[in-house]
DNA sequence: CGATGTGATGTAAGCGCATACATACCCCGT
DNA sequence: ACGGGGTATGTATGCGCTTACATCACATCG
């Protein structure tokens, strides 16, 4: 690979402008210690001569990389991309640039991730998820670089995190339902698989249930990949399954829970006279369902804003009180009734 | 800002391992150029000492920064977030990091991002779409780096580009309605502003309807945002027009045409014995609503993953002949029909 | 057995910039 | 007119690494 140009230096722009190389380099970076008519100079002469500073000279003085490092599961679920965004545009406006990586529910891919991420030099690390070798977490300690976990959070976090507890939010949408009068609950959801957020949810299914004294069946609770497809295969499944079958169903997220309700009305099922089901995101698409679909809505822009915004204040030594909890809340609208009967 | 730890270098390492900072790169960088028993000792005290290359230092001096730039319109599109992840997926094979910039349909963002990702020193960089500042091309060209289009591609595009013919692409959607029957269409696209591939798109929609000596009312085209509740409203908008009511409506994407579909429904509209509605780009949903979507796919992991191997084959200066036209094509469903009457 | 080649390692020169420190200059007060 | 203090600019060093080139040990072969 022979990707380099050589291109003007500081010194060449210094040479034409008749100043020293410091003046150059304080002009781009510090204008206002420069004289304004030499400042105007030097930045004329660089973009006449096509120069800025490069950057591995400047890092390397500066020891400044300017890079925070992201690693999500993956760019395909708008739920990280929105975070993602959010988190770019906040850390844009401090001129850091965000490098992503998404890891396929892996944790050999997250770790490489970070791992190159450090070798590129990112001065800061938004990861989303606890499911990671605990040799990632050393190696962030070891470069001592602020880092905050995204998505997931629990009161009893061993790290700086920022989200929502999942727990507590499937907790919600169960009572929503024992509220409704359900007693017998169907779960489809996403691979648990190094991927904490989902048993904290069955958790929190199974804390609401239990403070009502009732309980989940496993042949009542399916497991599969987060798409329509398997929503509807996994209602089936639930359905098809011995003896008094569930009257409200709860799903991993909206994509699941349209394919739930595909799966009902191609059975003949009612939603939500015969069933109830529920989703979870509130994306765009879940007011627009037959019937709108009753969902938990979680502020994602904030957990990638909030965690530009803790990471920014610890590289400037700042305190910033932005760990903990984002807003959300329950979505009622009519996928759930009472139950039939 | 501080963002620095001082830690070790590749002279702590060198000495403790008894060799020199040329031994110690080598180990690293050419491992197949250093005796076995001398690179594991290298490696050994290395990982002990919490030490790998200083990236801005490796950066300086291999003139190398290993980084690729992608500049797309916003990540909370399926359509990007693949072709990103494709592109990723395969720079990272070659060790390429890959930077990420949306730029919201608006040149100030894409000019700013191009400028901060060459500040960055990337390699190379992937650019949706055409619709950039000249400004911004000659930055690239000045630095004389490679870069792709992506996207969209045309047979007299005048960049390097991958994608697809959008007016092609349109034009098939179009004819496919023709030979049903269809006489009279309605548009609901995305904006024009600053995108021109939407601009393509209508063309297609033109010269398909031309070539049967048809013609698109303005009343029956209407622009807006890409999401459903537009898809709705833009629906409205053309059943309310004057006179004769199309019977065919094209939309510029799937979530316009779900909307459009719940619109048709409200008003009692059966789709698609009154009314066919198509879409665009084949998402996850379009298989599943009701009825389900025509719509077109297109192949947008494709688009990422040549755009990656072409950057990737003129950084090493070899020739690489992915430039061009992705797969893709109609994907007739029960959403269209011939004509009422 | 000495000339020559080969592979492993060391030496040292930058890569392009930022910045601490030194210097020159100017303004002002006295 | 002179000194002090502030401001604009230059000087020179080093950031941490890679790599061309020099060197060295050793094996090979005529």
């Amino acid at each position: 690979m022979n990707a380099h140009r050589k291109g003007p230096t500081a010194a060449d722009v210094a040479r034409a402008a008749q100043v020293s190389t410091a003046t150059v380099s304080r002009a781009f970076n510090n204008p206002e210690k420069v004289a304004a008519d030499v400042r105007d100079r030097v930045l004329r002469v660089a973009k006449q001569l096509g120069w800025f500073p490069h950057p591995a000279g400047a890092a390397l003085a500066s020891r400044r990389s300017w890079l925070i490092g992201a690693v999500i599961p993956t760019l395909d679920n708008d739920v990280f991309a929105r975070q993602v965004a959010a988190l770019q545009a906040r850390a844009m406006q401090e001129g850091m640039t965000v490098l992503i990586g998404s890891f396929n529910y892996d944790p050999e891919q997250s770790l490489a991730h970070v791992r190159t991420m450090l070798a590129r030099g990112v001065e800061a690390l938004a990861i989303v998820g606890e499911s990671h070798p605990p040799e990632l977490f050393q190696m962030i300690e070891a470069r001592g670089i602020p880092y905050v976990l995204t998505y997931g959070w629990r009161p009893d976090i061993a790290h700086p995190a920022i989200g929502f507890d999942n727990a507590c939010a499937y907790a919600r949408i169960t009572r929503h339902l024992l509220d409704l009068g359900h007693e017998r609950f169907g779960v489809i959801h996403q691979p648990l698989h190094n991927n904490e957020r989902v048993g904290q949810r069955l958790l929190g299914i199974r804390q609401a249930l239990a403070e009502r004294g009732l309980g989940l069946r496993p042949r009542h609770v399916v497991e599969g990949p987060a798409r329509l497809e398997f929503g509807a295969a996994g209602l089936e499944r639930i359905l098809a399954a011995e003896g008094p079958v569930p009257t409200a169903i709860i799903c991993g997220n909206d994509a699941l829970a349209i394919g739930a309700l595909h799966a009902a009305r191609a059975r003949g099922l009612n939603v939500p006279r015969d069933l109830s089901i529920t989703g979870f995101d509130d994306s765009e698409i879940a007011a627009w369902t037959e019937p709108p679909l009753t969902t938990y809505a979680v502020d994602y822009a904030a957990i990638g804003q909030r965690a530009a915004e803790y990471l920014l204040a610890r590289l400037e030594g700042r305190a910033a009180d932005v760990l903990g909890a984002v807003g959300g809340g329950l979505v009622v609208r009519t996928s759930t009734a009472p139950p039939p009967g």
